[in-house]
DNA sequence: AATATTTGGTTTATATCATAAACCAGTTTA
DNA sequence: TAAACTGGTTTATGATATAAACCAAATATT
């Protein structure tokens, strides 16, 4: 597109904005701290936290806390760069 | 979403909002024009446009320009809140 | 000691969506 | 007259997002 960068379509997706904007801010979350900030559905979250570790935009551990599950999430290098990269793609669409 | 404002699934796909950067930018603008700012190709542009109209966001207009066909869109009140909603809804995700 | 509920997720069915290819009517060019 | 171009629209398809259904283990309830 001649004017506008291309939105990593990775990004370009609320859920998986919304965690990845949760995970630059705080050194990492667990699954049930981004459930709770986003509001998502269980398995909205988990199949949106596959993506982003497939883009490897995440870095995901999972092991247990005492006899509890639990899913860690922290942002790569690359996930902080594809965030960064949309945000100016999206400043040639939108003026902010 | 707790933290997160919902973004208008109208707004929040790329060919659509670069429509509507376009139009917020020119009192209104014509296919061919549209087609060769966006780098779309016709038929997206086509299907894109119409979905803008029927949430009601541009106004659109076919006529003729001598012998060939023309269709002219021009953002309407409601489009230019929505996208004022929308970059509002975008600043719940990333820190601008 | 069964049974029910909660926790922390994953899997999967469905409906929607985005996109390009195919198409079309009319016009201009060769 | 045929070929190619203009300005689009229609439609086939593959990908995507989402919630519902599911699961195993732990804890609470009767």
């Amino acid at each position: 597109m001649p004017d506008f960068k291309t939105l990593d379509p990775v990004l370009h997706q609320s859920l998986r904005l919304a965690v990845v904007s949760v995970l630059v801010a705080v050194e990492s979350a667990e699954f049930v701290y981004l459930k709770e900030k986003t509001g998502a559905t269980a398995g909205n979250l988990s199949v949106q936290i596959d993506k982003l570790q497939e883009a490897g935009y995440i870095h995901v551990v999972k092991d247990y806390n005492g006899k509890k599950p639990r899913t860690t999430c922290k942002i790569t290098p690359n996930g902080l760069l594809a965030l960064e990269t949309y945000i100016t793609a999206l400043k040639s669409y939108i003026n902010l």
